[in-house]
DNA sequence: GCTTTCCCTAGTAAACTAGTGGGGATTGCT
DNA sequence: AGCAATCCCCACTAGTTTACTAGGGAAAGC
């Protein structure tokens, strides 16, 4: 019940995106090495995310990709769903199965509880938390 | 990232348990019939759920389980995470993986959204709101 | 002592995970 | 036009996990 590796690939790898807001793209092989993944696999990855509208591409040579968006319009769940299912802690009910059981509220409960989280978040958000924080650690250096 | 059939059968085992409090035991088979579960593959849970501290035993005829304490200190979320494993967001880090992302942060945050939920609802709060809807359903009937 | 129950170990088919490999199609540069 | 760099696509696979099943052994009660 945790995000696989592919699925956490994926975050790195638009966060990767994120961070250097550029227009002209950037090589597999260069996020590859920056987040040490395996470049094949990322391949994979970065085409999938490609298929699902949040990165564009472009090829030959000087080709990469890019965010298909701005970063303040890609939420790390829509990210985490597309690459790693939708996640939800109900299983798909099997057909004609009476739910007459207590657990279907808590699991929506649940599921909203989390959404509420990873639904609200953006790469944006996760950008700009993150030069806070590297921010804050060099005031505390040259204290 | 979805609850595994056994945690879901864990789950909807010791919620029979919960509804019936009687202090005398109720066999697997029983179980296993009125839930639908395998009753092999019901005694492996039981037996896990019993390691755990959550249920009780005793064998023989007239045998069976029943719950080692109060409905309202077993919550849904222990249940889960002995069966399941613990459910983090995060993926446990690999050694010396220096850990300068913004990701670790989400997931303490998206975990304790969830830990909301379901480490806060017990097995008598299920069942007291399943009882709660079934009224409900006889009242909307009546009128 | 016999049956009824829980208890324990082991095995297993199918699915999934985390990749790898080989080649093709485009683009930009010279 | 030719060439190299890059994305694109399809298939394959070792290892792990999931959801079971099989077969017996041990204790409790009559």
């Amino acid at each position: 019940m945790d995000v696989s590796v592919k699925g956490e690939y994926a975050l790195r790898a638009v966060f990767d995106l994120a961070c250097r807001n550029a227009t002209d793209p950037t090589k597999i092989a260069k996020i590859a090495e920056r987040q040490k993944i395996p470049q094949k696999f990322l391949e994979l990855i970065l085409s999938q995310l490609k298929q699902s509208g949040f990165l564009g591409s472009k090829r030959g040579a000087d080709g990469g990709y890019f965010l298909a968006r701005p970063a303040d319009q890609i939420t790390v769940g829509a990210v985490l769903r597309v690459i790693d299912g939708p996640m939800r802690l109900s299983r798909k009910p099997i057909a004609n199965e009476s739910a007459d059981s207590p657990f279907p509220e808590l699991w929506t409960r649940a599921e909203r509880a989390l959404s509420s989280v990873i639904d609200r978040t953006t790469f944006a958000d996760l950008v700009e938390r993150w030069k806070q924080k590297r921010a804050k650690r060099v005031v505390n250096w040259e204290i």
